[in-house]
RNA sequence: GGCUCUAUGGUCAAGUGGUUAAGACUCCGCCCUCUCACGGCGGCUACCCGGGUUCGAAUCCCGGUAGAGUCACCA
């Protein structure tokens, strides 16, 4: 066979060389130990929490070495191609920290590696695919998708492994006559990839490959049997054969992707070595997994899982700083304790290792996130707090007009946001932005309603235990003033001053002062919980104070 | 089915031949307390199973089991 004219008769049009190419993008200028590393989305548009985790090992990586971090658009499934995909790719990393130095940008691409987007690049991976059929390494194949089916039917009835490989790859034989010929019938055709792998030895005579992992140490698996086509019948590479190429053009040095690519990294293996280049170094990240139905762990699926797409957390207003920490939690298990021995460091500083990663999928927990955020959002201060909720309605509530009268007024807002907040033990009342709404929505009137029941100790006192507090009611009285007076009106009417009195003696009380406190919560917030009353009170100011009892017992 | 990965409490996890088997979240109880939150104290609950190796195994070896992933002209 002249593997020579078969590569002229497949790809008449590739003038360029390979070594054109290696020269156009050689190694890169950087520092010792510099990583390169890469996120290589398709474009459906669509990211879940799962992304973002590789991203954020990808950014990590890249940005403590020194190194540089790029987006590659991997768009060689025709199929799954969304309008504007990229820009909410791009738009979504970065409301969570995630900034790209180099590859494609909503102003076009950046760097010198490029061009980034993989339906772009035909010429390039055609011309590598060129070459390896130039050298008996890859062939065309024209098997019809019935044929494929009918092989993999006699291998399933003899239990033999399926795909094209070995004796069932046909194509392999096919004579140059046979090739022309098909060709000249405009047949459809794959380049496949021509193995030298055997996987028919007995077990202790296969091959077996061994790479080195980051994350996961020394893999060893069976070498690769499959003829994997890498060229599809529209010339357009297949995942495989572009991550071999684009990998090696753009000289990224750690491959980060989900642990769901394990099972093909001996085809791209086989494929650097064909093609005598050194693969970079795999950082196999374990799946983020979720609890189904059946109570089964089960990988984060995008189709199943749209709570966790990353545009939930956005609309239900997590704040990016909360998700990130939470991340970098499941992500090191050293982050933790680094964390409570340095609690006000940037998450910066913190030294990610891939050696700290688990290899295990962790489930995603929502009780733990929520933990995370609180304490987040303490150490952020009002006015970035008023900030973060003004950006999250101005896009997720633009619609909602309590979220109007909510921001109306910013000094108002920050006061009520900043309860309790500067004490020794800080209250930490904030998870996400749509839980802080519900939160402090008593302040407003358009959404201030009675939630609770009034407690069934002090139900028949309500209007006398009301109208007491007005007639006493003072607001310029200090906090321990003003709680004094509540327990008089207890005394009064028959409940304890202190509740460990009721507790001891509950035949001698109605009920206690608390209970007390509760009628007044309910009048003002219309929720048996709150935080401190008196400092509502001075943040409503006394017109609304008075205005709202006095609604109440009408 | 083949191949691969994984296996410590409800969850996330330390742990690399000798520990009373850390810690965080959740849950429960108590304390603090006008409610809630915060905080403090305490509690429940764990080394998948079976064989080896060893004076000694969560840790090493072998064999099971279970869960997950993958086996496309998707990525």
């Amino acid at each position: 066979m002249d593997y020579k004219k078969l590569s002229e008769l497949l790809f008449p049009n590739i003038e360029k060389t390979t070594e054109y190419y290696e020269a156009l993008y050689p190694e890169r200028n950087l520092p010792e130990g510099a990583k390169v590393t890469r996120l290589g989305p398709s474009p459906t548009g669509f990211i879940h929490l799962g992304n973002l985790y590789g991203a954020f090992v990808d950014e990590r990586l890249a940005h403590q070495s020194e190194g540089v971090f790029f987006l590659r658009i991997e768009d060689t499934d025709d199929k799954r191609l969304v309008e504007g995909a990229e820009e909410i790719i791009i738009n979504s990393l970065r409301f969570f920290g995630i900034n790209f130095d180099e590859g494609v940008t909503s102003k076009g691409d950046i760097g010198a590696y490029g061009d980034y987007t993989q339906s772009h690049r035909g010429e390039i991976y055609q011309c590598f695919a060129k070459k390896l059929v130039e050298e008996g390494k890859a062939y065309p194949c024209f098997l019809t998708e019935e044929e494929i089916n009918n092989i993999r039917n006699n291998q399933e009835e003899i239990k033999a492994n399926p795909g094209i490989y070995g004796k069932w790859a046909t194509s392999r034989n096919l004579t140059m006559e046979e090739i022309e010929e098909k060709l000249s019938k405009k047949l459809p055709y794959v380049v496949r990839l021509k193995s030298d792998g055997d996987l028919s030895k007995s077990d202790e005579n296969i091959r077996r490959i061994k790479v080195k992992d980051a994350i996961r140490g020394v893999l060893d698996m069976p070498e690769n049997d499959q003829d994997t086509v890498i060229l599809k019948a529209t010339g357009i590479p297949t995942y495989h054969f572009a991550h071999v190429v684009d990998d090696h053009l753009m000289r990224t040095t750690h491959v980060v992707r989900g642990a769901e690519w394990l099972p093909s990294l001996p085809i791209h293996v086989e494929l650097f070595e064909k093609l005598g280049w050194q693969p970079p170094v795999y950082c196999h990240t374990a799946q983020l997994m979720k609890l189904d139905e059946e109570g089964n762990k089960r990988k984060l699926s995008k189709r199943k899982d749209p709570e966790l797409s990353l545009d939930y957390y956005r609309n239900e207003g997590y704040h990016p700083k909360a998700v990130r920490e939470y991340l970098l939690t499941i992500l090191n298990s050293n982050f933790e304790e680094w964390r409570i021995a340095n609690p006000d460091l940037d998450i910066e500083e913190f030294e990610f290792t891939t050696e700290k990663m688990s290899n295990s999928g962790a489930l995603f927990d929502l009780n733990k996130l929520n933990d995370i955020s609180k304490d987040v959002l303490l150490k952020i201060s009002k006015e970035e707090l008023y900030d973060f909720l003004k950006n999250w309605a101005d896009e997720f509530r633009s619609e909602d007009e309590n979220m109007v009268e909510i921001l109306k007024d910013r000094a108002y807002l920050e006061k009520i946001l900043d309860i309790g907040r500067k004490e020794a033990k800080p209250r930490k009342d904030h998870i996400y932005a749509k839980q802080m709404v519900e939160n402090i929505s008593y302040f407003f009137d358009s959404m201030f309603k009675i939630e609770d029941e009034m407690p069934k100790e002090a139900e028949a006192d309500v209007k006398v235990i009301l109208e007491k507090y007005l007639e006493s009611y003072d607001h310029t009285d200090d906090q321990s003033q003003w709680f004094d007076k509540i327990r008089v009106i207890a005394e009064e009417l028959g409940y304890a001053a202190k509740p460990k009195d009721f507790k001891k003696n509950p035949d001698m009380y109605k009920g206690h002062v608390g209970h007390v406190s509760t009628v007044i919560r309910i009048g003002l917030m219309g929720r048996q919980q709150s935080p401190d009353v008196w400092e509502i009170q001075q943040i409503l100011g006394e017109a609304k104070v008075r205005e709202r009892l006095s609604n109440f017992l009408k």
